[in-house]
DNA sequence: GAGTTTGAAACT
DNA sequence: CAGTTTCAAACTC
C-alpha cells in the first residue's frame, strides 16, 4: 500500500491545518506550463465527464480573478461570528475549485490572484508572473510570488501566524524518486524561485515569517487572524485521461517557533506582507510523481483540539466510470469529520456535497482535477461541531473524525495564540480511486497503543501513534474485517485492486478511550448501524436533545449493537446528531473527553478528571466511576465517606477478595481447560480404534470368521430343534439362547490378541 | 428476571 | 451553583 512517507508524515504535524497546500500533479506527458486563470462557470454547469473534457493541456492554476479586496472581504466575513454553523474562532480552508465552474451563488468566494501551473519539471508554477522580482510580494493578497525560472517553481506554502516552517511542495523532476522528501539542502542545490502562498491564519493577528532558503529571495505571506484562508486551485481537464493526478493537501510543520520575526511587517486583513531574513529553513516536501493512478490528499488538522486527519485520495481510473468522492472535513472544536462520498460508479457523477439546507453556507467551492470537476460547499463557520451534510443516497462513505484529544503533540511547541481551530475543511475530490492516509505523525515504528483514557489537556505523543487504514470505498471484501482492525493495521491493496481506497488514520482516532475519536461510516456498513440514542425522553420537548446516557453517543460512536430504540445516533440523523453533539459540548466542553486520564507522572497517577460524587457507596462499588476505573479517588472527587484511598482497609479487603476471586476464576479456567484437553485426548486415542479397519470391526469383536462361526452355531441349534421335533417357539428360543452365548463369547474374547473362537 | 440502589447527566 | 429529576448501570433478591 502506498502510504505517506515518513518524511511527509513528519512534516504534517497538528498545526498543519493552518498551512496547507494542494499540489496537483499530473502525468508528465500531459503537463503544460501554460497558466490559466479561468473563469468559474456556473455551478449548474454540468460537470463534464472525463471523456467529455476537451483535449487541452492540463493546467493547474490558482484562481486569480479575484481582486485583493474581494479576498479581504471573503476572509473577513468568514469569522465565526457571522455563521451559525461554527463555534470556532478561526478557520482554515483550502479549496480546490475547478476553473470551469462559475462563481458560487454564495456571496463569498475567496480567491487568490496567483494562478499556477504544472511546469515541465513537475513543479507547480504558482502565479507565473513574468519576471517578477522577489520583492513583488504584495501583488495579490495571500500570495507572494517571485520570478519564475524556466525550470519552474516550487510551491511554498506557509501558515499565517504560525511560527512553523513553511512547506515547499515541489513536484519532483521526472525520474525523481517518488515520495522522496526534498529537504532544504536539496532545494539549494537546485536554485529555483519560490512562490509563497499563505493560506494559514490565526486569531492573534500575529504575523508569521516564512523564510526561503533556496535563494536570497525570501517571501512571507500573511493574513490576518480569523480569516478563512482559501486557496482555489483550478485545473483544466487534461488531454489524456490516462494521466494520473496527484494532489496533496498538506500543511506546514509547526516549528518550534521562529526566532526572528521582528522583520515581519504589520499585517492587514486580507493583505499579504512580505518579509525577509529567513529564520527557519523551510521544509520541502517533494511530491512524488509516479505513473500510478493514485492521487493523494493529505489533510492535517489544526493542532488543537481536533487533530487530524486525512489524507490521500486516489486518482480516477482513466476512462473508467467517473466516481466522485467528497471529503468534507468539519473540524470544529468538537472534533473533525471527514465525509467521503462516492457516487455510483456506473453513472457519471456530479458530486455535490451539500450541507443541510437549513445551514447557511458561506462559501462554495469547486475543484476540477484532471478531467473531472468537483463542487465543494464550504461552511466557513458553523454553529455545530459537525458539519451538516445531506447525504444523497447511500453510496457515500463516511469517515468521521471527532475530537480525539485535547493534548498537544509532544515535540510541537504550541505557538502562542494558536488556539484557532479549523472550522470546517470540506473538500470534494472527484476520483475513481480513493486512497486516504493520515500523515499526522511520522512513520515511526509502530507501537502498540493501548487505549488509555486521557485527561483534558493531556499530552498526547503523536510520534508513536498508529494508524488505521480504512477503506473509503465500499470494499465489501474487507468490510467485515474493518471493525476488527487493530490499531496500526495497514491494509495493502491487493494487486489489481486499483479501485480500492483507503483511509489511513491514526489509532488515536479509533480507540474509544479518547472520547470523541473516530467513527467510521462506510456506505456498505449502513445496514449495520442501528437506530440512535439521542432521544432523551418521551416528552416532545426533550426529543433529540442528545445526551450522554447512551454510551455509544458518549464514546463518539454510532449505535450499532445496542438495544436503543428510536435511535438517532446514526447516519440518517446526522443533523440531529450534530446538534446533539453541540448541545452536549455547550453544556460541558469536556463532555466527550475521557474522564480518566493518566497523570503527569505516568499511568500510576491516573485519576478522574472530574472526580466522583459518591455518597452512599463509599466509592467501593462500581457505582463509583473511580472505583470502576480501578483508580483511587483523588482531590477532584466530592464523594462522601470515601473508602477508596490507598490506606483504606475496606479497599484493601476488597482488593484481596477481588484478587482471590480472580485466582479462583483462573484456577477454574485452568481446570476446565485441562479437563477439556484430557477429554479431547481420550477421544482422539479411542476414535481410531473404532473406525479403523475400513469397516472391519476390531479383531476383538465380530470378524468375518466370528460371524460365520456364530451363524453355524445358530444353524446347528436350529437343526437340533428340528431333529427333536421341537415346536417352533422352542426352536426360536434355542437359537436365541445360542446367539446370546455367542455374543458373550465374542465380548469375552474382545481385547484379546488372538481371534476369538466360537464353539457351539 | 424483576425490583432496588446508585450516581452521573440533565434539568431547573 | 445548588437542588431536583432523569436515566442507565450496578446491585440485590
Amino acid at each position: 500500500m502506498e502510504v505517506v512517507s515518513p518524511e511527509l508524515n513528519s512534516l504534517l504535524p497538528d498545526e498543519i491545518m493552518d498551512t496547507e497546500a494542494i499540489v496537483m500533479d499530473d502525468e508528465p506527458h500531459s503537463e503544460s506550463p501554460a497558466a490559466s486563470g479561468q473563469s468559474l462557470p456556473s455551478e449548474d454547469t454540468p460537470v463534464p465527464m472525463e471523456t467529455d473534457v476537451p483535449a487541452v493541456p492540463e493546467i493547474v492554476s490558482l484562481c486569480s480573478d479575484a481582486p485583493p479586496t474581494q479576498l479581504t472581504q471573503a476572509l473577513t466575513t468568514s469569522t465565526p461570528t457571522d455563521s451559525t454553523l461554527c463555534s470556532t474562532t478561526s478557520a482554515t480552508q483550502l479549496l480546490l475549485t475547478p476553473s470551469t465552474v462559475s462563481s458560487s451563488p454564495l456571496p463569498l468566494r475567496p480567491k487568490l490572484s496567483a494562478p499556477f501551473t504544472l511546469s515541465a519539471n513537475h513543479q507547480i508554477i504558482l502565479n507565473k508572473v513574468a519576471s517578477s522580482s522577489g520583492a513583488d510580494t504584495t501583488r495579490s493578497p495571500g500570495i507572494t510570488t517571485t520570478s519564475t525560472p524556466p525550470g519552474g517553481q516550487k510551491f511554498m506554502v506557509t501558515a499565517i501566524g504560525k511560527s512553523g516552517q513553511p512547506i515547499v511542495l515541489q513536484l519532483p523532476h521526472t525520474g525523481s524518486k517518488p515520495g522522496s522528501g526534498q529537504v532544504l539542502g536539496e532545494a539549494k542545490a537546485h536554485p529555483q524561485h519560490f512562490k509563497v502562498v499563505t493560506i494559514g491564519g490565526r486569531t492573534d493577528l500575529k504575523p508569521v515569517m516564512v523564510s526561503q532558503a533556496v535563494s536570497s529571495v525570501s517571501q512571507v505571506s500573511s493574513l490576518q487572524a480569523q480569516q478563512l484562508k482559501t486557496v482555489q486551485i483550478a485545473k483544466k481537464a487534461q488531454v489524456s485521461s490516462a494521466g494520473p493526478i496527484k494532489f496533496i493537501i498538506t500543511k506546514a510543520v509547526n516549528s518550534k517557533g521562529l526566532t526572528a520575526q521582528t522583520s515581519v511587517s504589520n499585517v492587514i486583513t486580507g493583505r499579504v506582507l512580505s518579509t525577509s531574513s529567513p529564520v527557519t529553513p523551510p521544509r520541502t516536501i517533494t511530491l512524488s510523481e509516479t505513473l500510478s493512478s493514485t492521487s493523494k490528499i493529505a489533510i492535517s488538522p489544526l493542532k488543537s483540539p481536533s487533530k487530524l486527519t486525512v489524507v490521500s485520495l486516489a486518482s480516477q481510473v482513466p476512462s473508467s466510470p467517473q466516481k466522485s468522492v467528497s471529503l468534507p472535513l468539519n473540524m470544529a472544536h468538537l472534533g473533525q469529520q471527514i465525509l467521503v462520498q462516492q457516487s455510483t460508479a456506473s453513472s457519471p457523477a456530479k458530486v455535490v456535497c451539500s450541507q443541510s439546507t437549513s445551514q447557511p453556507m458561506k462559501s462554495m467551492q469547486a475543484v476540477t482535477v484532471g478531467t473531472q470537476q468537483f463542487k465543494t460547499i464550504f461552511p466557513l463557520s458553523t454553529p455545530s461541531n459537525v458539519q451538516q451534510i445531506q447525504v444523497p443516497g447511500s453510496r457515500f462513505h463516511y469517515v468521521r473524525l471527532v475530537t480525539a484529544t485535547t493534548g498537544n503533540s509532544t515535540g510541537q511547541a504550541a505557538s502562542p495564540g494558536t488556539n484557532s481551530s479549523m472550522t470546517a475543511k470540506p473538500m470534494v475530490v472527484n476520483t475513481a480511486q480513493v486512497r486516504m492516509s493520515v500523515p499526522i505523525v511520522p512513520a515511526q515504528p509502530m507501537k502498540q497503543v493501548v487505549p488509555k483514557p486521557l485527561t483534558s489537556g493531556q499530552v498526547v505523543t503523536t510520534q508513536t501513534q498508529q494508524r488505521l487504514i480504512m477503506p473509503a470505498t465500499p470494499l465489501p471484501q474487507i468490510q467485515p474485517n474493518l471493525t476488527n482492525l487493530p490499531p496500526g493495521t495497514v491494509l495493502a491493496p491487493a494487486p489489481g485492486s486499483g479501485n480500492l481506497s483507503y483511509a489511513v488514520l491514526p489509532a488515536q482516532y479509533v480507540t474509544q478511550v479518547f472520547g470523541w475519536n473516530l467513527s467510521l461510516w462506510v456506505g456498505g456498513w449502513a445496514s449495520r448501524l442501528r437506530p440512535d440514542c439521542l432521544l432523551m425522553g418521551k416528552s416532545p420537548h426533550r426529543l433529540r436533545q442528545g445526551n450522554l446516557y447512551c454510551d455509544c453517543f458518549a464514546n463518539g460512536e454510532f449505535c450499532q449493537s445496542c438495544n436503543c430504540t428510536n435511535c438517532s445516533n446514526n447516519l440518517e440523523h446526522e443533523t440531529e446528531r450534530a446538534k446533539a453533539i453541540k448541545a452536549c459540548l455547550d453544556r460541558n466542553p469536556e463532555a466527550f473527553k475521557p474522564k480518566i486520564g493518566k497523570g503527569k507522572e505516568g499511568e500510576a497517577d491516573r485519576r478522574h478528571s472530574k472526580g466522583c460524587n459518591c455518597k452512599r457507596s463509599g466509592c467501593l462499588k462500581n457505582y463509583c466511576e473511580c472505583y470502576e476505573a480501578k483508580i483511587m479517588c483523588s482531590s477532584n472527587c466530592k464523594c462522601v465517606g470515601c473508602k477508596n484511598f490507598e490506606e483504606s482497609p475496606e479497599r484493601k479487603t476488597l482488593m484481596h477478595l477481588a484478587d482471590a476471586a480472580e485466582v479462583r476464576v483462573q484456577q477454574q479456567t485452568a481446570a476446565k481447560t485441562k479437563l477439556s484437553s484430557q477429554i479431547s485426548d481420550l477421544l482422539t486415542r479411542t476414535t481410531p480404534a473404532i473406525t479403523s479397519g475400513g469397516g472391519r470391526m476390531p479383531y476383538t469383536f465380530v470378524t468375518k470368521e466370528v460371524a460365520e462361526a456364530t451363524c453355524e452355531c445358530l444353524l446347528e441349534k436350529a437343526e437340533q430343534a428340528e431333529l427333536n421335533h421341537q415346536p417352533q417357539a422352542a426352536a426360536e428360543r434355542m437359537v436365541l439362547e445360542e446367539f446370546g452365548r455367542c455374543l458373550m463369547r465374542i465380548i469375552s474374547s474382545a481385547g484379546k490378541t488372538d481371534c476369538p473362537s466360537i464353539n457351539c
